[in-house]
DNA sequence: GCTGACATATTGTCGGACAATATGTCAATT
DNA sequence: AATTGACATATTGTCCGACAATATGTCAGC
């Protein structure tokens, strides 16, 4: 017989691919630090063996990624993917996934609550003062519903924020971005504003006073709201998400 | 006075990032459906009056995000951006945010049991089959450490996959990244085969049964253990995970 | 010390070139 | 008829060199 030996499929990476990795690799073992200057794109080049052109293309590689930004808009600085980046990248998959509200709904109504809960354990007096900051402005734009959708959005980030835990900062920057039109859309049709702002301020009360099942219930109503509020606007709760 | 007007900050993006969005645009909107065949460089950069290598540029900056992906390692093609791009991407950047076990131990106290009581509702006979099949499996190897690992991270995505909810699925997979290596370690560690395996059990006959309540709670219990399990086995709870 | 002029460095873009490899075509062979 | 082989073609990966636009640094002059 013939195939009496096998051979791996040998792997035949692109240049470019591989000078990415190795930038990724020395970046995220910390070889370079957050913050850095990269080489140059020339002295990349030089020190890979590649052209520039090459090196270039490996950039761009991370630069979606939210690893390398710019810098005053020339130099590549090597940065911390913030949840802006996360947010974008993850986002548009979900979209292209066709995530409906629903699925939206659920993956929040199991992050938005514990955000809550976990708010209570780690809100520093700073980060009450915002919240507290928010809710005043709040009360104030209760009929204007873009800025009840800015504060509105806000509260939450700085509920998500009050836990100091990066990994559910970057969990839930997604469906920050994907609800973002859908708050709106519901702000307009049914000016919840005094709803908002009472839930928010239970939020509030259970933050500054550590009571974490206070706060977890009362993030758990609000996004409850917010679904009667997708279903009575007739806004497609089991319809995809538009971008 | 002289400041009558005022200009906009005028944005001079790059061309390899405007093209890389118009391209990015024409998917997420669905013009180019996945599974297409992006047109060959030449062809686009005529299109967009521009050169190959900005082409190039802005191809790989969608290629990262997992937009974009290889037929045959020649012409490319547009793909849905699956759990392992986004996994990798949101991970990496959990690693240089130098998430702690704790973080994302609480963040997947509350995904996975919400994966577990959703999968109640949605699970269809042969993803109940496939659980079947995996704990039979984990019956089998329940001392052998690598073997255990896997079809013990098997259990959880099979799980996660029958709530059929994107959104969820998408948030989890960094999680499921970065648990990895904490799990074998764990394994290693406390061989917790016999636990597992109750565990599973438990959450499985939730699911054939539809009771919700139950699958949560013995995610809850589950997840629990596992955090037990880094404190125990001295793994550091309150470090960074290690890539 | 600040300003402005000038040199320099770095990025963004262009154009062309070539090798390696898939893909398609078509005749020759079995 | 199906397979094989030879050949032309298309497409990507990589290289080179060039230039414009723009930050950045330097230094004289006020």
């Amino acid at each position: 017989m013939a195939t009496s030996v096998s051979f791996d499929r040998l792997s035949h990476q692109p240049a470019y691919k591989v000078v990415s990795e190795k930038i990724r690799n020395a970046i995220v073992s910390g070889e370079i630090q957050a913050g850095d200057l990269l080489p140059t794109e020339t002295d990349l080049a030089e020190q890979f063996g590649v052209t520039r052109s090459t090196v270039r293309e490996a950039i761009r590689l991370l630069e979606h990624g939210g690893i390398l930004g710019r810098a005053g808009r020339k130099r590549l600085v090597v940065t911390l993917p913030g949840t802006e980046a996360i947010g974008r990248s993850v986002s548009s998959a979900m979209l292209m996934h066709q995530v409906t509200f629903e699925e939206l709904w659920q993956v929040a109504m199991g992050l938005e609550p514990l955000a809550g809960k976990l708010a209570c354990l780690s809100a520093t007096t700073e980060e009450k003062q915002l919240l507290a900051d928010n809710l005043a402005r709040t009360a104030q734009v209760m009929n204007d519903h873009d800025a009840l959708l800015e504060v509105e959005i806000e509260f939450h980030n700085l509920v998500a924020e009050a836990t100091h835990n990066n990994a559910l900062l970057l969990a839930r920057a997604p469906l920050n971005q994907l609800f973002y039109p859908a708050w709106g859309a519901i702000i307009r049709a049914l000016s919840p504003g005094k709803r908002i702002l009472v839930a928010h301020r239970h939020v509030y009360d259970a933050i500054c006073a550590g009571d974490q099942d206070k706060a977890e219930e009362w993030m758990e109503k609000h996004m409850r709201d917010f679904r009667r509020g997708i279903e009575m606007g007739n806004l497609g709760f089991d319809q995809p998400v538009q971008g």
